[in-house]
DNA sequence: CTCATTCATAGCCATCCGGTTATACGTCAA
DNA sequence: TTGACGTATAACCGGATGGCTATGAATGAG
């Protein structure tokens, strides 16, 4: 259930998979046939790019009849964002400590 | 120069290149010797994977003497935040868009 | 029932990639 | 100059992976 970063960032890697989860986030729910429409890849590969995306949780899947509804998971990309952000603000911090002593430099 | 996005998911994904660059981020600037202790394998794997990085914008390199310094380049990772917050940013408009729905039909 | 459709899986192959050791190159010390 | 040190590169290897085709499984149509 819950995806590492470590699996997050190495199903993100492939630029066909990104393009799959790309697609669902911009343009909502899509069955299989549809995605394979313009993906560039044959049935079969679609089909496992999304399995991979199903087990990075970054996608969520819908059985209806003999097709299979895949949306994207928006929330699967937080620890992403979170990690992102925690690398910056480690820059932040050196800033800040820098500005820090400058200031005691000043006085 | 102008890493792209590709480039920056691809290097990310490996998980030995991503602690050495997060330890640039955590640590700052530091020479290969002291980035191949605790990073688990030989100098020239690290050696190889400070290329990669370097290559995708998300180090720097400055020579001194027989050592070379890296250390993070925190605007690198803008790109990967973009894309994350567009994606989750497609999420917020659908979210709007049923709210409209909803208000339009509780009209 | 029969056949088409939709998707997932299996099996295969070529390529990529992260790891290794060996070695070359440049720099500092003696 | 000679040798030790720090780093990068070369050559190689095994495993992971993304692509393909063929096929199986389940469902809907006629």
């Amino acid at each position: 259930m819950t995806a590492t970063r470590d699996e997050i960032f190495k199903t993100l890697a492939d630029p066909t998979r990104r393009a799959i989860f790309e697609r669902l986030c911009r343009e909502g729910e899509k069955t299989v046939s549809v995605l394979t429409t313009g993906a560039g890849v044959s049935q079969p590969v679609v089909s496992k790019h999304l399995a991979s995306l199903k087990r990075a949780g970054l996608v969520r899947d819908r059985a209806d009849g003999r097709q299979t509804h895949y949306s994207a998971d928006y929330a699967a990309l937080a620890p992403l964002i979170d990690w992102a952000h925690e690398m910056t603000g480690f820059w932040e911090k050196k800033f800040d400590a820098l500005e820090d002593l400058l200031n005691r430099m000043d006085q």
